[in-house]
RNA sequence: UGCCCGAUGGUGUAAUGGUAGCACAGGUGACUUUGACUCACCCAGUCAUGGUUCGAACCCAUGUCGGGCAGCCA
């Protein structure tokens, strides 16, 4: 089927040589790393580029991939985004890493084992043979995060502090001036025990009282000011319904989950690097009896002329400037394949543009570009199809005439399947393809001219006709029948070839013509993204094509002959009557 | 102007003290029953200045430019 031709493993960055060196030194029984979606919106482009890191690692060096929902804030999550994100890294890694991918036995939560004679946690991994299993989720370690920010407060670690929001931010100082301590910093132990388990009763109002890790007000890096480990929210969750009011921060929750799943790498963006020696700080600080996991960090992926982040994607859906997350237009995985473009293309390309820490760069979207039209040229079956239809007639047929014509599937396969088309005595064929006053070097019909029906025959011009108010509606053409395949005149060479479908029998389909979503480089540096929404991103025509079309599979690419690769719709297709969607069109090096 | 990070053709990357390579984009031509594909050729780079060294894209210093950080978001 697919031709993909992923990178061999012998290609490298400075992560995968990190890795290299701890599977060398032994340092672990076992590389695990983890791939943690917030499930408040779809996966997108960038996302692509995180998953196949974590699962690529993993199946690089025998190990294993957490799918871990990161749902500490209720407040901007909802379950309904939880199953599209596991379909998608699903349709993803399908073929390439599933046998990486880790889950925990159903309602598994972290279990307390000995480990030199000191009490440790962890959450148990299911097989991948096991019937009843579920992604891991941080809010299944709500408890034990709980408890641990009991010891935190035990060892003088942490404090309840009573400073408000705004409070908080003044005595955080600024960029340049040092912070000053909370008032309420040197609690007692008791005191912060005790105002702690009340604030998890639920006595407290919303951001009446947080906890917050006790470090260095005066450290240059702004997160080591005591940040904050917990906040209150009197708000259900999606997951623990009302169980708890009170909410980890991303900063204690996640080198915490990592831990309490025994990942060993944990991977991020760039602006986590700030964060990573907070990372470090809460593990170290706990004391705890196994191998710690270390954070790295690798620069996003960002495309040109597409917006990669959830919130601003977010926007779009919001404000119906797309139809959805899964609008083909979207940068979302969702999106892409609903446009036709398989897993196997997103990971050639993705991967293809490598793992480094360089922070200001902008993929040009045109190696995207080349990776679809590479890989679909090598798997679609061709067709024919007439986006905007003028009607050609061939005045030497009889108007019952049908003239049966060979039509070569792929000519990229090894042995090309062939099937039926019909020549009849009127056609339609591209309106493009005719012009009253040819430009130069035109390479199509023209009066006077002669083109190739493509798989049928050469034709020769004859009239054009037009209407009371001077508009073309049909051109009148001689079939040179002894030019078809086989014929005596097979081999006649024209400079022109079209395509084209019998007007008698085609089928008249819905078709988008998709364009790129926005008219600028990088739409996430605007003033305003939606300023530089491209208005002719969507031009939906009613096109004509070959019979066969009407049996298209929802989700295959077909290649339009000479114009582009078109996958009918999978949502609003129905059995005999496919919507198509154009995934990209061909390479024009002629421009028009 | 606090701290941290980064800098290789137009773009994305490789070279880890020893010939600056690959891909995309762009250009020219050949081929063509898809102006597609394919093929051939061309274009074009180590941010700057010093230093270490027989030898520096790589190590050091300084500068320049770019990015990140002051959510009870992740």
């Amino acid at each position: 089927m697919s031709s993909e031709t992923e990178s061999p493993d012998t290609s490298s960055d400075f992560i995968r040589d990190i890795v290299a060196q701890h599977v060398a030194e032994k340092r672990y029984a076992k590389i695990v790393t983890r791939f943690p979606p917030e499930p408040n919106g779809f996966l997108h482009l960038g996302h692509a580029r995180a998953i196949l890191l974590n699962f690529g690692i993993a199946r690089e060096n025998g190990g294993q991939c957490n799918l871990r929902f990161d749902d500490t804030n209720p407040a901007k999550e909802d379950a309904s985004y939880v199953d599209a994100i596991t379909h998608d890294i699903k349709w993803l890694i399908e073929g390439w890493a599933d046998e990486q991918l880790a889950s925990k036995p159903k309602g598994a939560v972290p279990v307390a084992q000995q480990i030199n004679d000191r009490t440790d946690y962890q959450v148990s991994t299911a097989s991948s043979s096991d019937a009843d299993t579920e992604a891991f989720t941080a809010s299944d370690y709500f408890d034990q995060l709980y408890n641990y920010a009991l010891d935190l407060i035990k060892k003088g670690h942490a404090f309840v502090c009573d400073l408000s929001a705004t409070e908080i931010e003044e005595y955080r100082g600024s960029l340049k001036e040092p912070g000053r301590d909370s008032p309420f910093r040197d609690r007692s132990v008791e005191e912060n025990l005790d105002l702690f388990e009340r604030m998890r009763a639920g006595e407290f109002p919303d951001g009446a009282k947080s906890l917050r890790a006790k470090i260095d007000m005066t450290s240059p890096n702004l997160w080591l000011r005591d940040p904050l480990l917990y906040r209150i929210r009197h708000i259900a969750h999606h997951h623990t319904g009302d169980k708890w009011c009170l909410y980890p921060l991303y900063d204690y929750a996640h080198c915490l989950s990592d831990y309490l799943e025994g990942v060993t790498h944990s991977f991020c963006s760039l602006e986590f690097v700030v964060h990573r020696p907070l990372y470090d700080w809460v593990l170290a600080s706990l004391d705890l009896p196994r191998e710690l996991p270390h954070q790295y960090e690798f620069a996003k992926l960002i495309p040109s002329y597409t917006l990669m982040s959830k919130r601003n994607l977010l926007r779009l859906v919001a404000e119906n400037h797309v139809s959805g997350w899964d609008d083909p237009r979207m940068p979302t995985i969702a999106g892409l394949r609903r446009r036709g473009i398989s897993a196997a293309i997103i990971r050639r390309f993705v991967i293809g543009t490598g793992i480094t820490t360089n922070d200001d760069s902008i993929t040009d979207i045109a190696a995207m570009e080349h990776v679809v039209r590479d890989e679909l040229n090598q798997s679609a079956e061709r067709r024919l199809g007439v986006l905007k239809p003028i009607k050609l007639v061939l005045t030497n047929l009889a108007p019952d005439e049908v003239i049966e014509c060979e039509a070569i599937n792929n000519p990229q396969a090894e042995t090309p399947k062939k099937r039926k088309l019909s020549l009849t005595r009127e056609v339609f064929i591209e309106s493009d393809d005719f012009a009253e006053i040819p430009p130069p070097k035109f390479r199509r019909l023209k009066p006077g001219g002669e083109v190739r029906l493509k798989y049928a025959c050469i034709i020769g011009f004859d009239e054009i006709i037009k209407d009371a108010d001077g508009n073309v509606t049909e051109l009148h053409c001689t079939a040179q029948l002894d030019t078809r395949s086989g014929e005596a005149n097979s081999s006649k060479k024209v400079k022109g070839t079209v395509h084209w479908v019998s007007a008698t029998q085609c089928h008249e389909v819905t078709t988008r013509l998709y364009d790129r979503l926005f008219t600028v480089e990088e739409p996430g540096a605007e003033e305003d993204f939606v300023t530089a929404l491209n208005p002719d991103s969507l031009e939906v025509v009613t096109a004509k094509v070959e019979p066969s079309l009407a049996e298209a599979i929802p989700g295959a690419v077909y290649q339009f002959e000479r114009l582009g690769y078109f996958t009918a719709d999978s949502t609003d297709s129905s059995p005999g009557k496919p919507v198509f969607n154009r995934t990209i069109t061909l390479r024009d090096t002629w421009g028009k």
